[in-house]
DNA sequence: CCCCAGGCCGCGC
DNA sequence: GCGCGGCATGGG
């Protein structure tokens, strides 16, 4: 009987083999450099932006903002409402997210505060919830907190036929794996990499990696 | 026309 | 705790 640590770490090697490193989270350093912000700034601000949203559409608001020169927390938090929905406008829910964004800028301004802040303190400011807070505390953060998604879900409960709400998956994740947050920000990465190409939601198997070890492989 | 995309909130139960 | 409707743009 292999354990879920061995297979979990194999699921990863498999992965990374096959889709090779996915650097997530991509930042523009550039940007940050020449305007004096913090690249961290602009991973909150994606994680928001991002919330149901497909990366494509996030890309241009994200353009949006830095021809402004808005990229930042400062920015966002002097900004009119109106000017910020109209530049996060093709990232969709512009309404709520200008107001997610608004409150999440200065609750962690500034963004040093990404080192210290409990999950517990993210969870509460309103527009971050369970992914999105272990989004920000892995990827800004550089704390070992797994991020849960919809692609993971389905990806989890294929593969091991398990089913869990988000608490219970983050913690088979975190009770698997070794505490390597390199290891996380890579498996995250790579298992959204593989439910795009394969494990989508009308699975196409033929051609996927996983199958020898998939609970639930099609045909 | 349809469905989907790197969720969250507020509500009812 | 879970399920649901609302939120919105852009691509396939």
């Amino acid at each position: 009987m292999k354990s879920s640590r061995d297979s979990l770490l194999q699921v990863f090697k498999l992965l990374l083999v096959s889709y090779g490193k996915q650097n997530w989270w991509p930042v523009d350093r550039e940007y940050h450099r020449k305007e004096g912000s913090d690249p961290r700034e602009e991973i909150v601000i994606g994680a928001i932006l991002t919330q149901n949203t497909s990366w494509r559409n996030v890309e241009k608001a994200l353009q949006n903002l830095k021809r402004v020169k808005a990229l930042s927390f400062k920015r966002i938090i002097d900004i009119t409402p109106e000017a910020l929905q109209e530049l996060i406008r093709p990232a969709g829910y512009y309404r709520q997210k200008a107001v997610y964004l608004k409150e999440v800028a200065f609750r962690l301004y500034p963004v040093s505060k990404v080192e210290k802040v409990s999950r517990e303190e993210l969870l509460e400011i309103k527009g971050i919830g369970r992914e999105t807070a272990d989004t920000i505390l892995l990827y800004a953060g550089n704390r070992p907190y797994f991020v849960i998604d919809a692609y993971t879900k389905r990806i989890v409960k294929r593969v091991f036929g398990i089913e869990d709400n988000y608490e219970g998956l983050r913690k088979f994740f975190e009770e698997n794996l070794p505490e390597d947050i390199e290891l996380y920000k890579e498996f995250h990465a790579l298992l959204d990499e593989h439910a795009k190409r394969f494990c989508k939601k009308i699975p196409q198997c033929e051609g996927c990696i996983l199958t020898q070890l998939c609970t639930q492989p099609l045909r």
